[in-house]
DNA sequence: GTCTATATGCTGATAGAC
DNA sequence: GTCTATCAGCATATAGAC
């Protein structure tokens, strides 16, 4: 974002080091593995990026823009604001499950020692507005803590990377409509 | 767990250990800076465990045998399988919480080539069937996916320890309840 | 824009005295 | 059990040729 260069090197470097960051990560993962995975030598990275900090702060500004686009898109035009919520959970999931390793590097925990650390979590904060935006329309018993409900969400959504795979188990789609209906309908027959 | 020593020592190591892992990062984290914080030289560290990565297996070995204590007793006496599930939840959400870095560490993302990952998972999963157990004696829709609303129900707890701070917000036990009664009693109030 | 070569420092781990 | 001393390797980053 800051230097006029090649756009397609940048970009190649880009996903280099997510895949990087998320294989190995981020303290692990070195310069010299990213330039190989990236086709150049390590001294070529420094022309595009000031450090390995400004590496990471530039995935998440990439991973972040996608995504927002993508869950922003994908609740155009539906109508119902449970249906909303649950269409903007669907993109959510699929560029988190099956959007490459860009969302995945971002999910991780964010170094404590990183230059820009509060860029990203002011991008991720950026980000998590459209599901504020999706609850606060939501008609629910006036009792509800709608912060509280949209962190159970993102949590629940956030943490399907641990344990999903792409060849068992609900697609992202599926697995959407699980957790907002799990949510909306309640689960206790009794009552 | 292998050598025989003194115990004291060995606690405090860990204890040293727990606090770097989630303070720094595991890859970030040196030896030189645990012993340090342990009160001994980088050299002795290696009389009580054979590599850096076995300390990373006891830090969890402790920790999940530990909260796996707290959220077995927990349940005891509790009647209703309801008030059972939000009780265990109370005390995951508790350790994980207010108990230490102990448990923080142990939520990181596992490193991809550590020595004893398989053993690390292995104890998540086997702590993880308390869960499992509390959810399969729930009467719920006939329709319900146990597991999805497991792993729902755990990524939404785990995933706290990312925005929660202990000056501001609910309560470890009030956000257990909230889990639980959302997912419990249905929001839709139009349903 | 990318390269070779290198500076400088920190890493996990070991040897062996006490 | 803990220490001092040290090894060999890899880290990020820079200098300067092309």
């Amino acid at each position: 974002m800051s230097k006029p260069t090649s756009a397609n090197r940048r970009e190649q470097l880009l996903e280099a080091a997510a895949a990087c960051f998320y294989r190995e990560g981020f303290e692990a993962a070195s310069m010299r593995t990213i330039a190989e995975e990236a086709g150049m030598r390590t001294a070529s990275i420094y022309y595009h990026f000031d450090s390995k900090d400004a590496l990471l702060v530039a995935v998440h500004e990439t991973a972040l823009a996608r995504i927002r686009k993508a869950t922003s898109a994908a609740v155009e035009g539906v109508a119902g604001p449970w249906q909303r919520l649950e269409s903007a959970c669907t993109a959510h999931l699929e560029m988190l499950l099956t959007g490459g390793t860009f969302f995945k590097a971002v999910m991780r925990q964010v170094p404590s020692k990183v230059e820009g650390r509060d860029m990203i979590f002011k991008l991720r904060d950026e980000y998590e507005t459209i599901f504020t935006d999706l609850i606060a329309v939501l008609e629910l018993p006036s009792a509800t803590d709608r912060d509280t409900l949209r962190l159970m969400l993102l949590g629940a959504m956030n943490w399907t990377f641990t344990w999903w795979r792409p060849r068992s188990g609900p697609s992202p789609g599926s697995l959407a409509t699980t957790f907002v209906n799990n949510l909306r309908t309640g689960l206790d027959i009794a009552s």
